[in-house]
Parts: structure tokens; C-alpha cells; sequence
DNA sequence: TATTGTTATACTCTATAACTATA
DNA sequence: TATAGTTATAGAGTATAACAATA
């Protein structure tokens, strides 16, 4: 709640220019990140759908709405996970204008492969740094989290 | 050079548990900026054009290059920046085969208003964190941008 | 012959509108 | 009548291949 007497908080200017190195530094991490690692052929859309299935299955009307495009381009993107064998499309039995999309062992593998590449480039990274700054960046990631989630 | 008697660098586990942390933070925080600021109907792939041309003209080959995209999308990128008086398009004095891509007053405007926008979003939330917080995540800013430029 | 830029054509992802089946 | 999902069709953005102009 109250502050240590040595610091005081930042004024407009400050406030300013740290976002904007923050921001700047979030970008580029994300953007070196994502080619670092090339996915193996998973396009970003197909990963970001295979993941919000990992707590259970969906109707694609759902996932439409939390991927925020269109229904056809959900059947689409759905269309292509089945081919693929990433997910199971399924009748819903209590409600028969329903579908439910599912993971398979397959698809869940493909997220792991793709989270297990993605985090070996940071990884390398932040074991190279001091003790000291990695219990900095414990600190950020936390309150960025936050700030994320607001 | 020496760290603090008190902490430990992490292992194995840690860093990775350290390192997925902060690269979703920051996926996190990227996405948030890009969706919460719209950037009046500028894409992204304009956006980043633009902003390469900020430190003098460009060839449209040397763009596709950097931007990492055929010299048939870049000739297809440039004629809408054209259309849409960000970018002028000029014949190179020095060779007749070339085209100098170059910023109109009104595409310094458009990154102008671009960036403003993004850093609104980030500014409103670093403006309500305590100063303890605010002098964690300036630090963090200063490894994370090491760590992008590696 | 090599390089710069454009045009021709095709593929992917997206969207809106129209259609089918179920509630 | 409303909702879930699909199909039909069109609009961006991207790519490769072929072409014109210049070096």
C-alpha cells in the first residue's frame, strides 16, 4: 500500500516513456519469439484454436466468438484441425444443432511440440543472465501479468 | 560482474518456468496494445512500411527484403500507401530501373497518430502501479531490450 | 546476362448472405 | 421465430512465374 521513502512514483513524462520502452520491448520479444520458432507448419490461428480446446471441448460457435471471427471461418479453420487429426468434431447429444470440437492425443502433442520450441528460445536467453536480474524479471513478469489481465 | 550473496541463479526448472512466464506476459501485453488501439484502419504490414521509411526513402526491393515478403506484395503494398498520399513514389536519378519510395507529411502524421495511440493503452496501466513496481518494470524494460537485440 | 519493378494468375484466410436442421 | 452450423461467393494479402526496362 504505502511506498518506500526513496522512491516516488513517476510523473506524465515518465510514465510516458517507460510504456513505450515496455511496450517496444514486448513486441519485440513476442515478434523474435514467434519467428524464432518456426511452429512446424502450425499457422498462429490453427495454434491459438488447439489451445482454447486444452480445458474441454467447444462448439465452434464459441470458439468463433473467443477467436473473434466469423462462424464460416471457424467451420473453415475447424475443417482444416480435423484433416489434420489435431481434433475430433462430435454431435452434441443434448442439443442436436450442436457440435463439439475436441482434441485428440494428436493435436495435444502438437500444442506441447510447439510450446517446447517456442520457450527454448527465451529459455537460452534468461539462463544467461545474473541472479540478480532474473529475480527482476520474476518481479515484471508478474506485474505485467496483471496488467495484461486488466 | 558479482552477484548478491542472497540469491542464487535459477536452474534448469526455474529458468524455464521463468522464461514461459514472461514470454506469454508479453505476448499478452502485445496483443492487448494491438487490439485495445485500433490504429485507424492503418494494417500492420502498412503500418511497418511506413515505419522503416522514417529514416530516408526506400527501393521497394530493399522493403520486400526487410519486411521479408515478395517484391510483388511490396509493389501491391506501396500502391496503397500511394493511393492513400502516406508515401510518394519517385524514379531514382541515378538508375533507371529504380523507384524511391519516400514519406509524404501526411505518413509522418499517420505513425504519429499510430504511436500515440498504442501508447495510451500502456501509459493508462503503468500510471496506477506503485513507484516500487514502476522502478521493477523499468529495469525489466532495460533486460528485456538486451535480450530482443541478441 | 543480371537486376528492378510490374503484371498475370492462383492460393489462403477472412467476411457477409443465404440455406438447412433443430429448438 | 431463434439458434447452430454449413455452403456460396467475394475481397484482402501473399506467392510464383513471366515480362519489360535498364545496367
Amino acid at each position: 500500500m504505502t511506498q518506500t521513502a526513496t522512491t516516488r512514483a513517476l510523473g506524465p513524462k515518465g510514465v510516458s516513456a517507460l510504456s513505450e520502452e515496455l511496450r517496444l520491448a514486448c513486441m519485440r520479444i513476442s515478434r523474435r519469439v514467434r519467428f524464432e520458432s518456426v511452429d512446424g507448419d502450425l499457422a498462429p490461428h490453427h495454434f491459438s484454436v488447439l489451445a482454447r480446446l486444452e480445458d474441454g471441448a467447444r462448439t465452434p460457435r464459441r470458439l468463433a466468438d473467443i477467436e473473434k471471427v466469423s462462424a464460416p471461418s471457424m467451420t473453415r479453420t475447424v475443417g482444416y484441425l480435423v484433416d489434420a487429426g489435431l481434433v475430433g468434431r462430435h454431435d452434441d447429444p443434448e442439443d442436436g444443432r450442436r457440435v463439439l470440437v475436441e482434441l485428440t492425443g494428436e493435436g495435444r502433442a502438437a500444442i506441447e511440440q510447439t510450446r517446447r520450441r517456442r520457450g527454448r528460445w527465451m529459455s537460452e536467453r534468461v539462463a544467461e543472465l545474473t541472479a540478480q536480474e532474473q529475480a527482476t524479471l520474476a518481479e515484471a513478469a508478474a506485474i505485467l501479468g496483471r496488467i495484461a489481465a486488466r
